[in-house]
DNA sequence: TGTACATCAGTGAACGCGCGTTCACTGATGTAC
DNA sequence: TGTACATCAGTGAACGCGCGTTCACTGATGTAC
């Protein structure tokens, strides 16, 4: 740890960072705006020079957090190359891969309970990062026959939701679920029945 | 609210029943031993002649849940009739429906992040519940290609991730994620997909 | 270059609150005789 | 049928704790002249 004087430096962002911490460790409810302060080495009332209250520091985090995912999904999908179908594959994998990489964000943006109305900056983003999961569908669905294709948001949805899913049951310490496979592999392979079931994928690979 | 005289007659389920609707209305975490006593009308105090602590009754209520859950299942699946399928196809709309109709086991079972080690009863009926899954993916695998078909266990896997997915997204007021479709028109949109896939369904019906 | 002063980012003490849990207790129930 | 007594299921007060938040304050920084 660094020795600083009176003044923090940069006490906003290494409050989130706190808070990143906790809420990985100890989960979205065990996250406490006393201890952030006490973790960032500052009194709690510090905390109020930069953030309205506890709500607004942990909505902070899920802003932060949906900014890297919508950056990190727009990376995965490439604009939709080499191909729609690897591009889509690709976000899959990016999702999971978030997920495992920033559990803190990943709490506080889907385990958090924090009501998106109430931070229009973080709506807003959110919004913008599940564009960029749509747009990859979207390109995706054209290789599909017009007559029969679902709907673009919809296919997303269910990669979503299957994505999510095996996060919250096998990639964490989720009590009653915790299979035997690894929830890459599990993904993998789900996507993949999943992709071969709307006929973008042969029948067998 | 029927008058009571000193005692209570059956508080340990009046307690369970109380938690319910607090977890249900407040969330996992938004639920209190001193809001459940009061509910029941009767002292915090009072609860721990039934109940070792808050997370013991917590645990009561997500295994109860589970039993009820197990059991719809079972019913669900009803040994694999009137076909495989059908049965496998049944027990995915059953989860959804526990989801909607049990809201507070759900989120108990599924969200209060109970550590099923501290709980053996409760670690018995989730696996129990679980087994229940298995088989029917079980009789369904049996329709396919032996020496292509996954492991029942995996599409077990994989539809109960997706059906949880779809719940915690769709199906509540989830941040960030609340489609334009019903939560059971998506999952069984996605079930039918998944299903082609794995060449239990002609490739569109 | 030096000084006065406004601005800003922290401190530290205090607050009221609700939490889970404990304890000695007492009222109600049911059983033995 | 009536009474003594053990057992059980509640009460009520108290505890220590950590929480989010407020407030008057003070130390540090940077700017004007």
């Amino acid at each position: 740890m660094v020795k600083r004087g009176y003044h923090h430096g940069n006490l906003r962002q290494a409050l989130v960072e706190a808070a990143l911490s906790l809420i990985a460790e100890h989960g979205p409810q065990g996250f406490t705006l006393s201890e952030a302060a006490k973790a960032a080495e500052v009194t709690p009332a510090a905390v109020y020079r930069h953030f309205a209250g506890r709500d607004d520091l942990l909505a902070e985090v899920a802003r932060q957090g949906f900014d890297i995912f919508a950056a990190l999904m727009a990376f995965a999908d490439n604009d939709g190359r080499p191909s729609a179908l690897a591009a889509f594959e690709a976000t899959g994998r990016a999702y999971l891969a978030f997920a495992r990489r920033y559990p803190g964000h990943y709490t506080a943006m889907f385990e958090s309970g924090l009501n998106h109305g109430d931070h229009p900056d973080l709506a807003q983003v959110a919004t913008r990062a599940r564009a960029v999961l749509e747009r990859s569908a979207e390109r995706l669905s054209l290789q599909l026959d017009p007559a029969r294709r679902p709907p673009p948001s919809m296919f997303s949805a269910h990669v979503w939701a299957l994505s999510h899913g095996i996060v919250e049951l096998f990639a964490r310490g989720a009590p009653g679920a915790r299979g035997p496979f690894a929830a890459e592999d599990l993904l993998e392979a789900g996507i993949g029945i999943y992709l071969r079931g709307l006929g973008l994928l042969p029948p067998d690979r």
